[in-house]
DNA sequence: CGCTTGCTCGTACACCGTACGTCGTACGCC
DNA sequence: GGCGTACGACGTACGGTGTACGAGCAAGCG
């Protein structure tokens, strides 16, 4: 017994172990499939024993969003701020690309976890030694945060990831909802973006 | 007994008072209350009767998000574009001040509902009027829309309303998780917010 | 040895979404 | 009028959820 849970779990629990693995099992699965029972099972331990290390589902949830911003790219600081700017959000994007869920989550989680802070604290410390005095730098880094999440927003909730999907997608299920003389500018856009082999990834 | 019934539900039930019904409990209780049974109470119904007019949970919130999206403002054709989607941008934020849960929704739920449909055809049609190549107005609109939803999201996550509570909140909550050496420009920022009596109602 | 301390986890509870089937009743037809 | 049918309402039940509680157990220490 002893001995399965060591080969299942590779040793025992911790705090650190239990936010990692519910976050692979939220990226294999979507955030509906992690629950207690199925994280516990996925490390080999009874449910009840996570809460050890979690006090609760909230407070696990915030643990993997903070796992989360610590994949973000922190700015350099020797760059100048607009390429410093951009990779952030570049990094940004890939980070929540690969974790879905955590778009999800960012709403109804109030307080920042400390990887969230350093993030923060990285990006304002960059703005200010740009030049930027100390209002204009909390306004840049809201507005570009605002950019990023709806930018990470829309693409999560977009049903398609390549230009090929797009189109198939659109001949399937948006046209025929689409009645031309109610929405001739929809019908417009749609075919230009597939005859141009539109893909969502700009910025 | 059907006395009883009518007393309670005013007439019948129908799909739009079933769904009118659950966006008043979303707004009262959040997302997370909103149960098909707390709802069939609400309406003074059995929680199975729902089925009848909603096929599962997930098209009740599909057709909820329907109904947020018909209280945002159409861009009205007259105006200028830059007034039209300002104000349209500043309904929008508005509506989802009114109603959070929405935003959380947004994300997961893929297929647009009809208001949701019109919504963009106008915006789009106001843009090509203005004389936008097709291609642009849509850059445009994915442009606009995410800075919408990230600020809504934004807002959203912030635990304060206005300029008092964050001072208040500050003072508790924030200044002691950020000692001076470790975030010396969050320290800077937070000081220059409370001091300026910031207020989260700017564009 | 016994005692404490810290993990583990089985059981139980309240609640969830919803499949299934039963019932009262309104309505078209004779 | 009588009757068959169809439909809206809903009681019950099943398999899931998060988690409170407390029993069990191993290791460290006197």
């Amino acid at each position: 017994m002893r001995k399965q849970r060591q080969v299942a779990s590779d040793a025992g629990l911790s705090k650190q172990r239990v936010v990692v693995e519910a976050v692979r099992l939220a990226d294999r699965e979507g955030v509906d499939g992690l629950s207690m029972r199925r994280l516990a099972g996925a490390l080999g331990a009874g449910a009840m024993s996570l809460y050890h290390y979690v006090a609760s589902k909230e407070e696990l949830l915030d643990a993997m969003i903070d796992v989360v911003f610590e994949e973000i790219e922190l700015p350099i600081e020797e760059t100048d701020w607009q390429s410093a700017m951009r990779r952030r959000a570049v990094s940004a994007r890939q980070v929540l690309a690969r974790h879905p869920w955590a778009i999800g989550l960012l709403e109804s989680r109030t307080s920042p976890g400390p990887a969230n802070l350093r993030h923060h604290e990285a990006v304002t410390a960059c703005l200010r030694r740009a030049g930027f005095p100390v209002l204009m730098a909390t306004h840049a880094n809201w507005l570009l945060d605002s950019y990023v999440y709806g930018f990470a927003l829309q693409a999560a909730s977009l049903p398609f990831d390549t230009a090929d999907e797009l189109a198939d997608m659109a001949e399937d299920v948006y046209l025929p909802q689409l009645p031309p003389d109610e929405f001739p500018y929809l019908n417009e856009s749609a075919a230009a973006l597939v005859a141009a082999g539109y893909d969502p990834a700009e910025e």
